[in-house]
DNA sequence: CGAGGTCAAGGATAGA
DNA sequence: TCTATCCTTGACCTCG
């Protein structure tokens, strides 16, 4: 009788028995019939990450975004994905479904692109623009990199709603006058790297002396390469041909190519009569590649996987007990760790064991970096700067991509270069938390790729050249290359993975993609901490491998 | 038998390595901490089937929902369900327990509670549990904080197919053997506090010296609050009324009650012909509490926000300009600027220039701290050894409270008590990253609450009164103090919020819970810190603040 | 109105 | 087989 909360007559009983089973929920009352969820046709409650969804699959999708590690398939790939199958759904294909419908975080996304459908847009690009190189006089020389204003993105995303646009975009795309730009620099965010005058000493040396441009070789890559001369305005027939077979659909079966002598690249090195020889000249493509991968020299390059687990394992078993004995801070997160480090002076000696490490590994390291390069077709046929700018620009992506079997993800041990053991947290030190975070990320998702070292081989040398890092004198050589060693890759996907290699490749482009987000934040936050006078005094080398100047 | 293993599809296997040591499962941080499982007496992970239970009754209930034929007890039917007979319970009479505890299909409840149905359960509690102590005889005086196992819950929501087993649960209730628990150790997490005979000595010599019974005050204290005197078995007898009026239902109207001079608190002081006075003791008690508030004198305590947020912001523009000196690392996170810090060997001085401005102040500020004690109505009252460990227990929470106007949760820049603008990073130096996160979002959150001086008080008195904090020797008086702050608490919302009193009280019981939460975190993380050698050399007097021996 | 959090239901599975 | 735990799901809620 003398409740005053009664002032609010909801909150006793009655509240709760409503309180019951209810409908279906709709946080307002829906007064349009919407589409129903695009994910399992089930009655959708809005839009969520960018598309139009229920509530069961928007919080699906929530629990990815937190939980990361993408789901696995375990029945091939090709479950059916709708409200008959509700509760027991296979996560891997609904995610898979959630992701061709162009489901992201924020759902802000340059558009509704599946992996695949951004690959395909990737690889068409750089098709239309090898045409273009080709064709085109070579009137606009300029650098790539620096016209990426005001293209048009083929990535904007067509509305349903205006399919006339659609067609209108793709038609003003062909003629467009800024065709020449490349497409990943609309792909990955702008770099923001230097000048190219400026090379570090240790860099600049090696590449030099390995640049004299060694007329032997320089005449083996023509006669390797004479489809992609290094001459742009010749040849570019067959080229052309190539791209004209593939303008039209995509639609002819595989089938119908397997009698053409197949397994080659379709998409990017569509057979003509004339490309029987193909077959032959990537076998010595990949050959010389994978000298150059021969001369890189990681401590686990002969290790098996089981080999490297018990390294790691057992490093991460005495690094847990050497931290115990700081206060048992083992379930502290790294910052807390490094603090209590510092504090207790034991830190200056740990980091600087590191560096010392570290120093004494860039010095070989480097060297190697620089004779892989030799094994990238015609790589050395490109101007000596360019050579330089791309070893530079693509130094961090490279080595986190070559040592990917070298850490372990889940515990975040690594085994250095030279075999040394220890949490790459300690190489992270100055990075914002979630840099290492986003390291160990990026490497599970390597891993999963269960790469060849054939196939490592190539995505390091496609690492190596991208022209959208930074400035170039001659970004088409640069772009012909990439474009050959992509061309090599989807080959070798196909023959491993047949129908399935193109999700293969949209996931290797996804981590190139990532691999460039992880660059972009190393710059950011490594451009300021150079200037920290403990390192420029103690660790110079770093430096000067980390900056241009 | 290795091959075992490998039976187990491919990447699995560092997922399986946890296998072994499994704790109770608890669904992820829950916020809501229920009582124990009312059929078996094991820790309950919610309610389920509309019974607070645990993952094994749950599942037992699930499986009997499922084969639908009921179990059938071969011993006559009277076996004893609980804990100790875990594992090899008689399946017949399990079964008839959930039954008579109200599980059924239909007492299923789905989505998350309301911040206002958590609220009035805690109310709820209370209020049950004032009743207890008022009622009881002494003889289970133990601390309640230890005997919070087999409370009958109050969280039971009815079943709406068993209205007649609800009326059993209720009657059970209030003669319920072991109705002496506290409320609060069930909604928030058991405290990890340690024994309350070590204490601090800066703490316990202020406390001590202060708790020589004044006889004075003391009589001051008899005549304000001899409705709740600090003899516990006088006078039991009004209070009982109020909660043999409280047990009836609350259908009576709100008018009604204006008739009897209210405005005054009727969920916690059902208002009876004999609490006519009550207006004016409470006007008493809330006097009486500013008073101990003016004790306190943060730098901010004057200032209007609109000066504190000057402050801050000037603050921070220093801050942000100092920062910059080292490497502009301005957008970088506390541990890499910590790092920096140490590295530059800047580090230590700053934080030394930290440690001493602490020390400082903490000698004031305990001060104040004790004296503001004195406010609170009967507390001085208690034992002193609970007054101590009370002051011990709610040191965090009170000063974060306490300081909530003093911290701008966008900059993370705070004015300390004596003035100081510092970032609070570098009071959570210590911790991990997201401990001045926490610290941030609850203070968002009581600043969204606009609180008035008064209010604010009555939240600092209320923070210090949780008897599920630490082992206290009177746990019955200290909660008839915090009944006596939240019934005033109460009443002040309801005279400036009306009828939306009820959200504005949630919105406080969550900052309580979130409180609770940053207390917790602290523990747990500050242990272990506090064996670090630094800080016992250099600031041995914030040990003794944080931590009990 | 959508992102994100909550939490009970139910499935899966190791253990008894 | 039954039990108890772990884990995913999806309806519902809050907040900005
Ligand atoms: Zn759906
Ligand atoms: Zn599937
Ligand atoms: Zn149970
Ligand atoms: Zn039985």
């Amino acid at each position: 009788m003398e409740l005053k909360l009664e002032l609010e007559p909801t909150n006793q009983k009655p509240k709760k028995q409503q309180r019951r089973k209810r409908e279906k929920y709709m946080p307002h009352a829906v007064p349009l019939v919407l589409p129903p969820c695009r994910i399992c046709g089930k009655l959708a409650s809005g839009i969520h990450y960018g598309v139009n969804s229920c509530e069961a699959c928007k919080g699906f999708f929530r629990r990815y975004l937190k939980r990361k590690e993408p789901f696995q398939c375990t029945k091939g790939g090709n479950c059916v994905i709708d409200q008959s199958s509700a509760g027991s759904m296979c996560s891997g294909c609904r995610l898979q479904k959630c992701f061709s419908l162009g489901m992201s975080k924020e759902g802000i996304r340059q558009g509704r692109y599946t992996l695949q459908e951004r690959t395909n847009a990737i690889i068409e690009m750089k098709k239309r623009q090898t045409e273009r190189c080709s064709t085109e006089s070579r009137e606009d020389n300029c650098n790539h990199y620096l016209e990426n204003e005001m293209q048009s993105s083929p990535f904007d995303y067509p509305s349903l709603s205006s399919s006339d646009m659609q067609s209108d975009s793709a038609s003003s795309f062909s003629c467009s006058q800024n065709s020449s730009l490349t497409s990943t620099s609309s792909i990955f965010p702008p770099s923001s790297t230097s000048s190219p005058s400026s090379i570090s000493s240790s860099l600049g040396s090696s590449v030099i002396k390995s640049n004299k441009p060694d007329p032997q070789i320089l005449k083996n890559m023509k006669t390797e390469y004479s489809k992609i001369p290094s001459e742009l305005d010749s040849s570019t027939n067959e080229i052309q041909q190539h791209i004209s077979c593939n303008d039209s659909s995509s639609s002819t079966s595989t089938s119908e190519k397997h009698s053409q002598n197949s397994t080659v690249s379709q998409l990017l090195f569509p057979l003509t009569t004339e490309n029987i020889a193909q077959d032959s000249e990537e076998h010595s493509t990949i050959e010389k590649l994978m000298e150059g991968y021969k001369e890189l020299k990681p401590f686990t390059k002969n290790l098996s996987d089981e080999e490297i687990q018990a390294l790691l394992s057992d490093g991460f078993q005495k690094y847990s007990q050497k931290v115990n004995l700081f206060g048992s801070m083992d379930p502290l997160p790294a910052n807390v760790y490094n603090e209590i480090f510092n504090i207790t002076n034991m830190d200056i000696d740990g980091r600087m064991k590191i560096f010392d490490l570290i120093r004494q590994e860039l010095v070989t390291v480097i060297h190697e970096y620089v004779r892989f390069t030799h094994g990238i077709p015609a790589f050395q046929n490109l101007p000596s700067k360019d050579q330089a700018s791309l070893l530079k620009a693509a130094r961090l992506e490279f080595f986190l991509l070559l040592g990917y079997r070298s850490l372990d993800p889940e515990t975040g041990m690594m085994v250095s270069y030279t075999g040394h053991v220890l949490p790459i947290r300690q190489f992270c030190a100055y990075a914002p938390g979630d840099m290492s975070t986003s390291w160990l990320e990026v490497t599970r998702h390597i891993r999963h790729l269960q790469l060849h070292p054939k196939e490592h081989a190539a995505m390091l040398g496609i690492c190596l050249t991208f022209t959208d890092r930074c400035p170039l004198e001659d970004p088409k050589s640069v772009e012909k290359i990439q474009t050959c060693l992509l061309g090599v890759l989807q080959n070798m996907l196909r023959v491993r993975y047949q129908g399935a290699s193109g999700r293969h490749l949209a996931r290797i482009m996804d981590v190139f993609i990532k691999l460039r987000g992880l660059n972009e934040e190393f710059l950011m936050v490594y451009k300021k901490i150079c200037q920290d006078r403990f390192i420029i005094q103690h660790l110079p080398e770093l430096l000067q491998f980390l900056f241009d100047e």
